[in-house]
DNA sequence: CTCCAGGGTTTGC
DNA sequence: GCAAACCATGGA
C-alpha cells in the first residue's frame, strides 16, 4: 500500500546512522526488522513510499518503530544558535530515532563495544542466522534475532564462531538477566531515566553508552545522549570539553543522532 | 604487516 | 576517586 510521510524521513539516512545493524537496501527499497515482522518501503516521491504491510500493522508496528508521531523538522530548528549542531542536524535531516526490541538492542550494543560497524552487523546477522526463526517474505528467507531462550542455548564455542570474542560472557549474563527478569521486564517502562539506566548497567559488559544506546533506541528516551569516541571528539573540537547535548533536554539524543551521523561522514574533520 | 573499531572491567595508586 | 592495562576479532 501507498502512504504518505510530511515530516523528516530519508531511508537511506536512517539506515545510514549507525542504530539498526540489520537494515539494508535491495534494490530501491530498505529493509527493516523488528521482532518477527519485516517491512519493505521503497520511497515513491519526496513524501509518498511504498510499503509492504498492511494498514493495521503500519499503525500498529511500524509508525512507533520510526517515532511518527514526533516532528523531526521543528526539532532540528532548535540547533539554529549552535553552529556544529545546526550542519549536523541539517546534514542528517530525514533522521529518525528508532524504537526498536530492547533486548535485540542489548545484545547488539555489547557486541558493538570495540568493534567497527560492519563487524557489528556481521556477528548480529551469524546470531540470527544461529538462533533465530526463518521468517519467509515475498522477496527473501531471513531469520529474526534470536529470544533470550534460543540464545541461552548457545555454546561458548558456537558464540566465538559469531565473532563476540571476550564479550561472551557479558552476553551470557545479559541472558540469564533477562531470563530470570530482573532486567528490561515490561514494569520498566514506567521507570525514571535515571533508574532505567541503573537497571541496565547492572548487566555486565553494560557501561554508560552502551545504557544510553540501549535506551535511546529502544525505550524512546530521547533525553538520552550516548557519548562514544566520536562524539567525544565533537565535544573536545567544537565545545571545549562541555557536553552540548544536555541543553537540548528530551531533544538531547535526537541532536547526538545527528551529530554521530554528521561525524560518521566527515572523519576527516576531527 | 599494523592500526583501530558507536567501551567496559579490572587493577593499581 | 582517577588513570592505565587489558580484553578477542575482523576490517581497513
Amino acid at each position: 500500500m501507498e502512504i504518505t510521510i510530511y515530516d523528516d524521513f530519508d531511508l537511506r539516512k536512517i539506515s545510514e546512522s549507525g542504530q539498526c545493524f540489520r537494515c539494508k537496501q535491495i534494490d530501491k527499497k530498505y529493509r527493516f526488522i523488528t521482532l518477527n515482522h519485516v517491512l519493505y518501503v521503497e520511497p515513491l516521491s519526496a513524501s509518498s513510499f511504498e510499503i509492504s504491510c498492511c494498514s493495521n500493522d503500519w499503525h500498529m508496528i511500524w509508525k512507533p518503530y520510526f517515532n511518527l508521531s514526533r516532528n523531526y523538522a521543528d526539532i532540528r530548528k532548535l540547533a539554529q544558535n549552535d553552529p556544529f549542531m545546526s550542519a549536523a542536524a541539517d546534514a542528517g535531516s530525514g533522521i529518525r530515532i528508532l524504537k526498536q526490541d530492547s533486548w535485540e538492542m542489548m545484545i547488539a550494543f555489547i557486541i558493538s563495544q570495540r568493534k567497527s560497524i560492519p563487524a557489528i552487523k556481521k556477528s548480529v546477522k551469524l546470531l540470527a542466522a544461529n538462533y533465530g526463526e526463518i521468517i519467509h517474505t515475498k522477496y527473501e528467507d531471513i531469520y529474526s534475532f534470536p529470544t533470550p531462550e534460543a540464545l541461552s542455548k548457545a555454546t561458548d564455542n558456537e558464540l566465538a564462531q559469531c565473532g563476540l570474542g571476550y564479550r561472551i560472557p557479558y552476553i551470557k549474563d545479559a541472558t540469564t538477566k533477562v531470563l530470570t527478569g530482573s532486567v528490561l521486564a515490561d514494569s520498566w517502562n514506567s521507570y525514571t531515566d535515571e533508574d532505567l539506566l541503573s537497571m541496565l548497567k547492572t548487566v555486565k559488559g553494560v557501561g554508560d553508552k552502551v545504557a544510553n544506546c540501549i535506551m535511546l533506541f529502544s525505550y524512546g528516551r530521547t533525553a538520552s545522549a550516548p557519548i562514544d569516541t566520536w562524539i567525544k571528539k565533537i565535544i573536545a573540537k567544537y565545545y571545549d570539553g562541555q557536553n552540548p547535548f544536555l541543553k537540548y533536554g528530551n531533544n538531547a539524543g535526537i541532536m547526538q543522532q545527528y551529530a554521530f551521523y554528521y561525524i560518521l561522514h566527515h572523519k576527516t574533520e576531527v
